[in-house]
DNA sequence: CTGCTTGCAAAACATTTGCAATCCC
DNA sequence: GGGATTGCAAATGTTTTGCAAGCAG
């Protein structure tokens, strides 16, 4: 099961490595047939399945979204939605000291953080209407 | 569309305070049929809807889980889910300063934490084993 | 070469919707 | 009685899978 090197698979880690925001399955297939015309949606599919098995992708699920997939190594950070256009950003920085919300006997592994608001953009337009 | 008091709702709204954990919508179903025999799963996806708009329903996702729902109004909290048994906990207190997090001319409306590990009781197994 | 990976299309799954009958107010 | 709500079943949309052919190692 050893994750072979193939086109297919540069194309959409390229795809997935130029993407300023994490992409839904659809919007990554688009990406990166840019880089591999006829790529198959089932293969995209295949990628982020292994990938994400490897660790190389990440999965941001949200309520009342699809879950979207970026690459991962790129530091800790978390995910900002806007309620205005849809998009999700990137956040730097984190709480830190999660621990001490975790039940008394649960081990604390790894946590996720999503803020919902408006985006700068959105915000902007908010105001002026 | 002010939301009608049905026999149909009142068993979802009770089967929702009932449970200890967030429910999936199949969950649900089963949960609420026991209380209203003859329920659709339609139903009780439109009434997640209605709920969810009214704001009596919370919606929880987490990656590679189906969407869960949970009774709004019980205070601020956020969940735990535990990598042994895939079980769902809710999770008293939050960290509290956020803002500062979001990027700057980002307005932040809300927020959603999740934690990730091993509950009590599939950390006590794993220590054993 | 050998076997994993791909593309295509069909299958599997979860969620939504149309419509006539029903129930709530 | 009037109109929202329900149940059923079919439609929708997304993700997965089977299979023959292609490519990586």
């Amino acid at each position: 099961m050893a994750v072979r090197h193939t086109r297919q698979r540069s194309a959409i880690l390229a795809a997935l490595a130029a993407a300023a925001h994490p992409l839904t399955a659809e919007e990554l297939l688009g990406a990166a047939q840019a880089h591999m015309p006829g790529l198959a949606l089932a293969t995209v599919y295949r990628a982020i399945r292994d990938l994400g098995d490897e660790g190389v992708l990440h999965v941001v699920a949200l309520p009342g979204a699809p879950p979207r997939y970026e690459r991962a190594g790129r530091g800790h950070h978390h995910h900002f939605e806007c309620r205005g256009c849809g998009k999700v950003f990137h956040v730097d920085g984190c709480p830190g000291d999660l621990a001490r919300l975790a039940p008394k006997g649960f081990a604390l592994e790894g946590h996720e953080i999503v803020l919902y608001g408006q985006c700068a953009g959105c915000a902007g337009a908010r105001k002026s209407a």
